[in-house]
DNA sequence: CGCCCCATGTAAGACGTTACATGATTGA
DNA sequence: TCAATCATGTAACGTCTTACATGGGGCG
C-alpha cells in the first residue's frame, strides 16, 4: 500500500514470482544460476518478500501437505504486475547504462514474459538509442586519456568498458534481428 | 588501526589519493568520469574517509592558503599504501567475475601506477584463467534455456552476458599484447 | 540416534541515499 | 547585494551482510 521505493532485489523477486515460489526456491535460483550478484542470503530475501507482501504487491499462501514441510508460496497480486510492467517499461536513459546494466538487463529478461515481445523489442531500441551517446562520451574520456601522464592500464580499463559497449550495442541489433525473424513466422501482433 | 572490511568505494578512494585530492575534488572525478557507480553524494564521501583516516590508511592536512576556501587534502599513508597494494594483487576468482567487473576493472586501473607494470600483467593473466570456466558455465546455462518454456527475451539476456564476457576475454589478450609491446621497448623488468 | 538438508526467521552492525545545513568566496 | 559555486558536514532512513536460531523430515 505504501508507495516505497522498490531496491533492485524487489523487482529481481517480484519479476520471478511470475512463476510462484517460495523464498528458499528464489534463495536457490539466485545461488546457482548466473544472477549470484543478487543476494542469495535468508537475511536480504524473507525481509524483501514481506516488504512486497506488506505493499500489496504480492501475496503467500501457506502450503502445508501432508510429507512436506511448511513453506509459503508467493505469488504476485494485479498490482504487483502493474507495477512490474510500469518498472520494466520505463525509457533507458544514459544514467541506467552508465550505473550498470545488471537493473536493465534484469528488466529485458522479464519483459517477453510478462508483457511481450512488443515490450521487448522496445526495451532493445531504447537501449540502443542510451548507447550511443554513451559511447560517444567514453571516447571523449579516452581521447583525454592519451596523455603519456596517464598510465597504460588505466587507459586500458577505460577501453575495456568502451569495448564492452560496443558488444552490447552489436548485441542489441542481433536481438532485433532475432526478433523480426520470429515476427515474420508467427503474428506480427500489433 | 580497526582492521574493518573496507568497501569498495573505499578502496575506490584510497587508490585516487595516489593524487593528493579533497573530498570535493574525489566528488567530482565520481561525477564527471566514467566512475559514476561510484556515489559523489557528499553523505557517501566524507565518511567514508573520516573511516579510512580512523584506521589509518590515509592522513587529513588542512590546507589554508589565504584567498582560498579552506580544504583538507588527503594523502595515504605507507600503511594505506600496503592495504591498497595487498587488494590489487588479490588472485581473481570465479566468484569475482561473477559479481561484478567493477571492482576487479578498478584494481587494474590502479595496478600499474601502485605496482608497477607486472602486477597489471599478473592480474590479467588471473582475469583470464578465471574466465574461462565462468564462460564455460554461462554456456552450459544457456544450453538449459534451450528449451521452448523459456523466452527469448530471457535467452537472449544470458547471450548477451555471454558475448560481454567472450569480448572481455578478447580484450585481455589485447592488454597483454600492448604490455608485451611495451616490455620489449622499455626495460623488461623482472 | 545423529546428521544433513529443507525452510523460515531474527538481531546487530555497517553502509549508502536523501535531504538538509553551514559558511566562505567569487562574479554579476 | 544576491546568486552560484566551493567545501564540508550531519541526521534519518532503508537496506544488505553476517551470523545465529529454530524446527521438521529423510536417511544411515
Amino acid at each position: 500500500m505504501a508507495p516505497t521505493r522498490i531496491p533492485a532485489l524487489g523487482y529481481a523477486l517480484l519479476g520471478m514470482l511470475q512463476k510462484p515460489s517460495s523464498g528458499y526456491d528464489l534463495r536457490k535460483v539466485f545461488s546457482s544460476t548466473s544472477m549470484k550478484s543478487y543476494s542469495d542470503s535468508p537475511g536480504a530475501i524473507y525481509p524483501a518478500l514481506h516488504r512486497l507482501e506488506r505493499d500489496g504487491l504480492i501475496r503467500g499462501r501457506v502450503e502445508q501437505r501432508s510429507g512436506m514441510r511448511r513453506r509459503q508460496i508467493f505469488r504476485p497480486t494485479p498490482k504487483g504486475v502493474a507495477e512490474l510492467k510500469q518498472w520494466i517499461a520505463l525509457p533507458i536513459t544514459r544514467e541506467d547504462v552508465g550505473s550498470g546494466l545488471k537493473t536493465i538487463m534484469l528488466r529485458f529478461a522479464f519483459s517477453e514474459t510478462v508483457m511481450g515481445a512488443d515490450a521487448s523489442v522496445a526495451l532493445l531500441k531504447s537501449l540502443d538509442s542510451a548507447l550511443t551517446p554513451y559511447l560517444q562520451h567514453l571516447r571523449e574520456q579516452l581521447q583525454a586519456m592519451m596523455s603519456p601522464a596517464v598510465s597504460t592500464s588505466a587507459r586500458l580499463a577505460l577501453e575495456c568498458g568502451i569495448r564492452s559497449f560496443e558488444s552490447l550495442s552489436e548485441w542489441t541489433r542481433y536481438a532485433l534481428a532475432t526478433y523480426e525473424k520470429q515476427g515474420r513466422k508467427t503474428s506480427g501482433s500489433k
